[in-house]
RNA sequence: GUGGCCGUAGCUCAUCAGGUAGAGCACCGGAUUGUGGCUCCGGAGGUGGCGGGUUCGAGACCCGUCGGCCACCCCA
């Protein structure tokens, strides 16, 4: 085909699955306020440079991933591969973090990959993010409230979480030496991505999906040796802080980030429902990075969660979601008196019951027709506006549901016009609120 | 960037040793002069992704290209 298409990659969103979205939307920001956090609203467009430096100039998403652009100033602007970048930039330059400060976004993120199951190339995000405290009990709060979040989505048998501390920068980099020389002895036997990784992101090797490369790992020296003191207590503290609570997880010590930010603690929540794109939510500590980006040193911890593998666990799991009010009256009208008669009635009634939900018929159509598309609508009753009911100053109320009403009845009425109001009233008193 | 599978009506799919396409659903109309759902009848709708090649003849075979899906990579 010729016409113009989507870009590839970035998908509509139609109103089968909008209901989906807006319960999971809902849901997320019911509890994110509950738990004090304040919605921020961020560019969608940042200067590249902020990218480059939080992400990781060797990373993927820096080197190959971003969409990035000139304006016409000249300056290099890139469509946001992620969050955090941003809000970090935001809280920096608005001044927001003198005191603790919790804050939540969402909204689309951009990453020029290969699209396939549950990932796209305009994906969104809901990114929480807790500045100025240090200690794991805001790790364990986010954490927690991440956990409530699947609660009560009904997805807590869908997840499950995977924990790990990283450690401090320094540790880390004695860990990568330590392990990168480990493995330079055994190259040959790594799987041709390993080998470059060896160069480029030694600690990615970890999560590697190759069996033979994870059999040579068993062997490999521990990330958790190298953890620097302060890590090693915070992760422990963590770890009591979430027993307490009753929240379970598993220690995952080859779990690390792919951004370059993050320190101490990371978490991931998984599925297996989702094919290969199984992390649905992850996150962690990024204690240097307000400062890398200018700010005054403040430490911080967050997550992201990925909404399309969401949406899609939430069909996967076949989670209800709650079903919408549907469609309560459908206006027939015959003719053009009708019409007129009806389109200024049905005003009225707007006025005075503002939640129903009323379809009017609009273009051409024979009275039987109307009623088909009354019917098919899904609508309670058809408010029928004919010959008659002009002539006479009436309207007729049609039962298209309630089948015992059409067993002893016609199912319909026809009052005065001035009893509409009141008649729907009776008619939807169950819905009403 | 790499690999596998796929691309026929709005949707889901079929057909065929290669002889210029069909079903179901949806849509429109009729069977009832003002009454839907069920049933019956009829109708509209496809340059078979696009381009090239083989052939007397291709949606079916070959090549290319674009697009989709899934996987690798990477990540939410």
């Amino acid at each position: 085909m010729s016409n113009i298409r989507a870009v590839r990659g970035m998908n509509d969103i139609l109103p089968d699955e909008t209901p989906h979205w807006q319960h999971l939307e809902q849901t997320v920001s019911r509890v994110l306020s509950s738990y004090g956090y304040g919605e921020i609203r961020l560019p969608l467009v940042e200067s590249t440079r902020l990218f480059k430096r939080s992400i990781g100039e060797v990373t993927d998403i820096v080197e190959k991933e971003m969409y990035s652009f000139d304006d016409r100033n000249g300056d290099s602007l890139t469509l946001r591969p992620e969050g955090t970048a941003g809000c970090v930039r935001a809280a920096i330059q608005q001044g927001l973090l003198g005191v603790p400060q919790r804050l939540w976004y969402a909204g689309p993120m951009f990453r020029y990959e290969r699209p396939q199951k549950g990932r796209q190339r305009q994906f969104h995000q809901i990114g929480v993010e807790a500045f100025g405290v240090p200690t794991p009990d805001m790790d364990a709060e986010i954490i927690l409230l991440s956990a409530r979040i699947w609660r009560q989505l009904g997805l807590v048998d869908s997840v499950a979480l995977q924990l790990n501390s990283i450690g401090s920068s320094s540790a880390r980099q004695a860990y990568r030496s330590a392990l990168v020389e480990y493995l330079q002895q055994r190259e040959d036997a790594l799987d041709e991505d390993s080998q470059r990784r060896l160069h480029s992101n030694p600690l990615r090797i970890l999560d590697s999906k190759n069996p033979q490369t994870q059999a040579l790992l068993d062997g490999a020296p521990a990330l958790a040796d190298f953890l620097d003191e302060e890590s090693r207590d915070d992760f422990a503290r963590l770890r009591e802080l979430l027993d307490a609570a009753g929240q379970r997880y598993v220690v995952n010590a080859r779990l690390v980030r792919g951004l370059d930010y993050y320190n101490k603690t990371v978490f991931e929540w998984v599925t297996d429902r989702l094919g290969a794109q199984g992390t649905v939510c992850a996150g962690g500590r990024y204690d240097g990075l307000v400062e890398q980006l200018g700010g005054k040193p403040t430490p911080a911890v967050g997550f992201a969660m990925g909404m399309e593998r969401l949406v899609l666990l939430l069909l996967e799991s076949a989670q209800a979601v709650p079903a919408g009010r549907g469609v309560d009256a459908y206006v027939v009208a015959v003719g053009e008196a009708a019409q007129r008669e009806a389109l200024a009635a049905v005003e009225a009634v707007r006025d005075k019951l503002g939640e129903l939900v009323i379809l009017q018929h609009t273009g051409a159509g024979s009275f039987k027709s109307q009623l088909k598309k009354a019917d098919k609508s899904g609508a309670r009753v058809a408010l029928i506006w004919g010959e008659d009911e002009v002539a006479n100053g009436k309207v007729t109320i049609k039962q298209l549901r309630d089948q015992a009403a059409q067993v002893d009845n016609p199912g319909q009425q026809t009052v005065p016009r001035e009893h509409l109001e009141a008649t729907l009233v009776a008619a939807f008193a169950d819905r009403m609120g």
